[in-house]
DNA sequence: CTTAATTCCTACTGGAATACTAGGAATTAT
DNA sequence: ATAATTCCTAGTATTCCAGTAGGAATTAAG
């Protein structure tokens, strides 16, 4: 019941991004040293970000990362969710019809325990933790 | 993000037995067959179960298994516990210091998380799970 | 007192998932 | 042209977990 570092290391990089560089470009070296992250991982991990729409790029020379949509719009769940795939706490959840169904009587409680996890999740967003816990301009490593 | 098969089968395993042996001893072998989960396997799990007080034993011939306490004080929580060890979305939760503790401000989140969690799983009970679930004599396999 | 049934305990193995690295192609500012 | 950067795929090494094995200790029953 763990998260993977790429989740983790996913919030912190981008917890950084929208303290320092909420409107700018960034390059992966600048954040990943920001970051303490190793920037070939941080590339990777920003790939799946970019695939999911939740950061947009700029190539070649001068380019960088920043924010595909308002911060406000960019929850935790989106983030840890473009990493880690899922965030069921089984794998039958989501499965059309797994070989238990018929009997299965703890399935309620893992589709309780993974609805109450995905409500919290949803409900804190980037700008959200930028005001709680940003307020002077150390960045986390 | 997942549960351990472990912590499922537990849940699978003491169900049933909650279902059909409430005060009765049960062998592992049986419960297994009706669990459809293989007994060595089973048994690596009861071992935990018992170290944790959540069942208790009695060797020998014609001995087995039963529950150390009421129904209703046996939560999800505990069971889930003793298989997975901790159920802390990140490892540094329970650390005293973990080097990154001075700036990292993520941690208040995965705490939040934590905290929600076995809040939920602390207030499901197998005593209320057999009475949710557990209207028909039907064993989970 | 012997046997069979059972729990108890430790150790092992194989496989899957994850963390992390590597390398080079494509793109773009200067 | 060159240097800086993202993009993309593939690889490796390690850690973790599922599941197995084997035998010691205990106990009921004949």
């Amino acid at each position: 019941m763990k998260l993977s570092t790429k989740g983790t290391n996913a919030m912190l990089a981008l917890f950084n991004m929208a303290l320092i560089y909420p409107n700018k470009l960034v390059s992966i070296n600048e954040l990943a040293m920001l970051s303490n992250i190793s920037p070939k991982y941080l590339e990777q991990i920003f790939y799946s970000l970019k695939r999911d729409n939740i950061i947009t790029s700029k190539r070649g020379a001068a380019g960088g990362y920043s924010f595909a949509k308002p911060l406000s719009r960019i929850s935790v769940y989106e983030i840890l969710c473009s990493l880690e795939g899922t965030m069921e706490p089984v794998k039958c959840l989501n499965e059309v019809e797994c070989s238990r169904a018929q009997v299965c009587r703890t399935k309620p409680i893992w589709n309780a325990m993974h609805t109450k996890m995905i409500m919290l999740m949803k409900s804190i967003t980037l700008e959200q933790l930028v005001k709680d816990y940003g307020d002077n301009n150390e960045t986390i490593n």
